[in-house]
DNA sequence: GCGTCGTCCTGCGCGC
DNA sequence: TGCGCGCAGGACGACG
């Protein structure tokens, strides 16, 4: 699924390729959940940038083309099975793959999110400057939910989806049912490094590629950061730190992995 | 206002 | 072998 490290992977690979290019037209066959798009029609492209989860083409005009993955979206430079839309530039065509139909691709203002409450509530990128323990410290003691649903709202900090929520609440030591409001300041500590470091790591292995609606790279490659997973996705198997099986059950209608023994409550 | 839950969608794995 | 069920996931609207 795509999170940070694999949008920002894509947006690595063709940032590069679409910048200062003009965009001739987004094709595609489904009007009601394409809204909005011929009005990109003839705008040159100024930068391909990524905020969270969301890609973000700036036009000319003061347009933004959005695009989110969803849970199994790709952007690719060749035509898959399951291509749901074309962005036509003078020199290229980046297709749009999306088997299970979750992605997103609109047209907006500059900053006007209104269409998309989620990227205009959205926390501190984490791997930014702004991303400190103490901002952290301050949008968890805002919330009584729990820490993993916290999290997956995008609120405290951009980009992490139920990977890297996981992976990041184990190296921190904390039960993703922890109330977000009860953690001590070296806890938020733990988890602002952990974040860090799980997403670090992440974009330079170039994301996770499972089994599952398979996330590639434009350029067909997967990703090698699964290989790495210390809890997602590996219930029963020994915790790589001290030994006790991890265990799966779901929080919030997500299937969570711990281990019972680092992770108490 | 806040938190939780159901819904969207489709491919795949599993059980019968 | 083949069928059908259930699960996976991010965002968001509905509801309590």
């Amino acid at each position: 699924m795509p999170e940070l490290p694999e949008v920002e992977t894509v947006r690595r690979m063709l940032a590069p390729l679409v910048a200062e290019q003009r965009l001739l037209a987004v094709v595609h066959d489904d009007p009601l959940r394409y809204r909005n798009l011929d009005g990109a029609a003839g705008l040159r492209i100024k930068r391909l940038r990524r905020r969270g989860k969301y890609l973000i083409f700036d036009l000319e005009r003061d347009l933004e083309l959005v695009i989110h993955l969803g849970m199994s979206g790709s952007l690719r430079l060749d035509e898959g099975s399951h291509t749901r839309a074309r962005i036509e530039l003078e020199g290229l065509t980046v297709f749009f793959n999306d088997p299970r139909r979750f992605g997103k691709l609109l047209l907006v203002p500059a900053g006007d999110y209104a269409a998309l409450p989620t990227l205009a509530r959205m926390g501190p990128e984490p791997l930014s400057r702004n991303f400190t323990a103490r901002a952290l410290a301050g949008r968890l003691a805002g919330t009584r939910r729990p820490l993993k649903a916290a999290l997956l709202s995008q609120e405290p900090v951009a980009g992490l989806g139920n990977i890297y929520a996981d992976e990041s609440l184990w190296g921190a030591r904390l039960h993703p049912a922890r109330r977000a409001d009860t953690l001590a300041f070296f806890e938020v500590r733990a988890l602002h490094r952990a974040i860090r470091s799980v997403l670090r790591r992440a974009v330079v292995l170039g994301g996770s590629t499972l089994g599952d609606g398979a996330y590639t790279r434009p350029d067909g490659e997967p990703g090698y950061f699964q290989i790495e997973h210390s809890v997602y996705g590996r219930a029963g198997e020994a915790c790589p730190r001290c030994g006790r099986k991890i265990e799966r059950f779901v929080l919030g209608g997500r299937s969570t992995h711990v281990c019972p023994r680092c992770q108490s409550r």
